[in-house]
DNA sequence: TATTTATTTGGATTTAATCCAAATAGAGTT
DNA sequence: AACTCTATTTGGATTAAATCCAAATAAATA
């Protein structure tokens, strides 16, 4: 077992809700939780010292910003050792959003955000040009029909 | 064009510094964009208003609240008129926090988060009985080695 | 230039975060 | 069960931020 056991209910009841609305304030947490808003202070404190609460970050739209178009690379390697040296030449990619090692045939799996068809061409042309990299699967995304945070809460008593 | 042109580079700042820490005051976002606090506070609603931003969430470290497993799934219909249908389905399933329409082979690709091996073989089962699905093919993620906000900021003058 | 409209500012007010000492609860011991 | 030690919670006092708004400024239009 793990640090789980240093979390209860009241952590991740506070979590939970935080995490549909980060800028609700303690005292709105505190009273749906029932303690005071001094001790969601401290178990927020307690939960960001663990590394379980990263960070906050906005939910943008960005397609309202003028980046419209967004697409999964699958990645093939000419030699799967070469994944470290690929992920660092990715991370220098900005459009470049997330990166997986998985399962499957894909080498490295790839999330991309682009602003339009010609921005994306010139990414994935940058792609390709990474040493390392054999071939690219695209599936771009034409809608997104779901996108929600994971619901911890409420599965098990 | 569209809205885009009632956004200038002082909401994208906003935006930009608010998307790596969403609970930073605006006092302190006023110092680094030159502007009044009131201001940021209006730009905000602003940005509200247009939908442009749509909350605000916790970035948390699943693997330490038990949640080791996500998958992407690449999902074939039957039909693919089935599509909405199955949407619907898959919304029911907790665990799945992320569906989309793409082109390529798959006619729909998800994610999905899990605590362990057991739990992934449940969430699949459930998947595969869901009415209209064919079958599925399953990307275990074995390492997150990017994730990150898209960087909006700093691109074009 | 004059007039209208939109935006920003800075301070006044309301609200929340933060800190902390005291109170309470819990765990372990005899 | 009473006692001790430790950890957690509480609520209020203090500091800091959000929010609101009227006045000032800037920008747009005629």
């Amino acid at each position: 077992m793990d640090k789980i056991l240093d979390i209860d209910n009241i952590d991740l009841k506070i979590i939970s809700l935080l995490n549909e609305d980060a800028k609700t304030p303690y005292t709105e947490i505190a009273k749906k939780v029932f303690v005071s808003s001094g001790t969601v202070h401290v178990r927020m404190k307690k939960l960001e010292d663990m590394g379980i609460v990263k960070s906050a970050t906005l939910n943008i739209d960005f397609s309202k910003l003028g980046y419209d178009i967004s697409a999964f690379l699958g990645i093939y390697l000419e030699k799967s050792s070469l994944y470290d040296n690929v992920i660092e030449k990715l991370k220098t990619i900005s459009e470049v959003v997330s990166a997986y090692y998985t399962t499957g045939n894909y080498s490295i799996f790839a999330k991309i955000i682009c602003r339009d068809t010609n921005h994306l061409r010139l990414v994935l042309d940058n792609i390709q040009k990474v040493d390392g990299i054999d071939r690219t699967e695209t599936l771009i995304v034409l809608e997104e029909s779901i996108n929600r945070p994971i619901q911890f809460f409420d599965k098990e008593k």
